[in-house]
DNA sequence: AGGATTTTGTAGTGACCAATACAAAAAAAG
DNA sequence: CTTTTTTTGTATTGGTCACTACAAAATCCT
């Protein structure tokens, strides 16, 4: 109803750009990993206060938790195209693979999903769960784009999809390039070609 | 030379069998990772106190790496057998995954594999370095069973082999029982099923 | 101008972390 | 029995963690 931006709002206004400084943390967390990232890393990246930090983000984890958002907004592999309707299931998880390949080594010092190394996990247990809440819903959504087109081994196929991308994401964090990333992915689709994985 | 295991050992006993710690260790560590397993949990599980836990152990990290050593021995697949250089290689690959779906469920607070896991890292760089090393040694050891039937393409396979053994791996993690694992690993094997993966 | 509201900076909070100082205790060696 | 050596238990150490109490500052509303 009302506008949610905040426009003419009282009080002492903000000396940062929140949206801003979610993608700095996203940027942090990505490289890094959640646990590694101290809140003092974080309010020194954003150039705040612990108090400022805590009055717009609530805690450490809720602001994790808006990074992944962020993440799968502007980053994150985009199912529904790559695995569009009219497109083969071979054709479709081919590309599936080659974008993951593409995405996960598109920044040198923050390579693989945040996604799934968030998912993980680490000390932070609600950070874990938020991250792995995002990785159960990719994965809903790659089982019913599956379904539509191999409803029998629809979760047989998921499970292998999904375990691909976390290799990818793992070699990536190896130190793998994109090129040999793709190959692997080139690899993988490989059991979608020719007899239809019996 | 001389007896490498302490007996007549001058000074008050040990009130502990270290061998039988470093196993009690390497267990907490598969099942939290290295960073949520704080000391005070090590020396609470061992029932012992701080300074004893550094003199034998030296550091948390120095046991962590231990206990490395430990779950290759024990735990580990067995590269030699499993890539024996008389199997095939679709054959030698397709027992490697399989292995690996076993080994990787077979403790079910305990899943995934230790070294895979623990050389994505946390907080502590030392410890990961130590989990990365047996990983590249284990990369060593297949790239090297791999060159002897693929001389030409080692490489290419060697990385879609680590990238296959990480997502078995992440997706033991995430829950998946070993009937599923296995159906992963034979999805993963088709590759090198009929063509050759050109 | 004056009151209401919100963010700011300063300066801490207790909890937990890995790692130790120190002296008593327990064994072998002389 | 005394000396030497090693491990033990008690009690901390300094450091870092995520998180806050509090009051001054900066804006809007009347």
């Amino acid at each position: 109803m009302t506008n949610t931006k905040k426009v003419n709002s009282r009080g002492r206004p903000r000396t940062f750009d929140v949206d801003e400084a979610v993608g700095k943390a996203q940027a942090l967390f990505h490289q890094r990993g959640y646990d590694a990232v101290s809140l003092a890393d974080l309010t020194g990246a954003l150039a705040i206060n612990p108090p400022s930090f805590y009055a717009a983000f609530g805690s450490k984890a809720d602001l994790y938790g808006r990074a992944l958002e962020r993440y799968a907004k502007t980053e994150g592999l985009d199912f529904d195209r790559l695995l569009a309707p009219e497109r083969p299931l071979n054709e479709a998880l081919a590309a599936l693979f080659d974008a993951a390949a593409v995405a996960y080594t598109a920044h040198p010092e923050a390579t693989g999903c945040l996604v799934i190394e968030g998912a993980r996990g680490g000390t932070d247990a609600v950070a874990c769960d938020k991250a792995k809440t995002l990785w159960r819903r990719s994965r809903q959504v790659v089982r019913d784009a599956i379904a539509d087109r191999a409803a029998d081994r629809a979760d047989e196929i998921t499970d292998y999809v999904m375990a691909i991308l976390a290799g990818l994401s793992a070699s990536a964090r190896d130190g793998l390039g994109a090129a040999r990333l793709r190959a692997i992915g080139r690899t993988a689709s490989l059991a979608f070609m020719s007899d239809k994985a019996r």
